[in-house]
DNA sequence: GTTAGGCGGTACCGATCGGTAACATCGGGT
DNA sequence: ACCCGATGTTACCGATCGGTACCGCCTAAC
């Protein structure tokens, strides 16, 4: 009866010892299920049962529902400014590189099954205008146009403002268009990006 | 006391005597708020209300409000499709005008305010995958790429198919920016379709 | 004039929504 | 041993949802 180490009061001999702490697993759950079913179309309750938990704990964690909508839309944002950050990271002094990859990181997410577009873009698509969470997807759909920016700047482009709109409109476009049935289009973005960046005009060295 | 004629019952000496049979005026009111508010947000309620009608007529028209749905698609649909229409019957012989009045016609699209995107691509977000409004969607959106791909041909382009990929995931990721806030990228949409057609390559005359 | 059908009005149904109250329970810290 | 904070459980609230039954009215056709 050697009583291990748990998070949370029930299911003590379960193996999820290393479970989160509720809120998280109840952001996380929200995550996957505003994304694969939409947001209006999840209530709270289901949530919180696919945490493993209540809705009242849910709502000890948030103030409401809107509440748990920005904060989705907080880590959605989080977790894609993340990846600009790694990319950094791994090529601190390769522009050429980092721009490789990031099409790379394109790739994967163009090419991977069940997608369903960019989570924010859905959200702004059911939120109406003045919620909370359009600021939050706003600010970081500009960010990301504006990493694309600097992107393109390092990578000695002679006009990275017009090629980062360019390749921004082709990003979304793609994924907008994966779930209205056209992936054709969208199969061809990567090939439309490198051929794009290796026809773009670029400063001469030094 | 000459009571003119009027369409329906109520309200006769009003000049609403060209009002349009109920059965239009809900699937128009419909249009209006599932596109202004989102499908989820907007109740049969309310659509009847703006209708001036009542839920029980709009239910005698609509089996369900996904039938109402479907038929929402379909009429966004057949005005895409009639836009094409227009298109080609006002230049028949004449790809180049074709070609120059698709290129206003995007925008006006995207340089009107209010936008909200395209209404077919929302309503994909938010309607499950099996939704059958989803087929209507899906369709349309593989004739839009077909119509480009013909435009294209008709205008001696060497490469239609990629070119139309190309043109349609830029025409798509303007729309669904739009409505995220980057209007900086979508404004950019029609300089460069300009540029993209005119550098294309064309097969030579004759 | 009579009839039949389309329409408006109201009241209602069961289900589900977001959100809350009250209480039992468990754990870790002191 | 004690307590306190976090969690689990249950029941409930008012509002709204999609959808329906019933009745009365008006118009158009015969």
């Amino acid at each position: 009866m050697n009583k291990t180490i748990v998070r949370n009061g029930r299911n003590p001999e379960a193996l999820d010892a290393l479970a989160p702490p509720p809120r998280e697993r109840i952001l996380a759950v929200a995550c996957d299920l505003f994304y694969r079913n939409g947001i209006h179309a999840v209530g709270v309750e289901a949530i919180a049962e696919a945490a493993r938990t209540n809705k009242m704990t849910l709502y000890r964690h948030f103030k409401s529902k809107d509440d748990l909508v920005v904060e989705y839309a907080r880590k959605l944002a989080a977790a894609g400014d993340a990846v600009w950050l790694k990319l950094a990271a791994d090529h601190p002094d390769n522009p050429e590189k980092r721009l490789a990859a990031w099409v790379d990181h394109v790739e994967e997410i163009v090419t991977s099954n069940a997608e369903r577009g960019c989570a924010l873009a859905n959200a702004a698509v059911e939120l109406q205008p003045g919620h909370p969470a359009r600021a939050v997807i706003e600010a970081y759909k500009h960010r990301k146009r504006d990493h694309l920016v600097k992107l393109f700047r390092a990578a000695r482009y002679r006009d990275p403002e017009p090629l980062a709109d360019e390749v921004f409109l082709l990003f979304e476009g793609a994924r907008i268009s994966i779930q209205c049935g056209s992936r054709g289009p969208a199969s061809r973005l990567v090939a439309m990006l490198r051929d794009l960046l290796a026809k773009a005009p670029r400063k001469a060295r030094g």
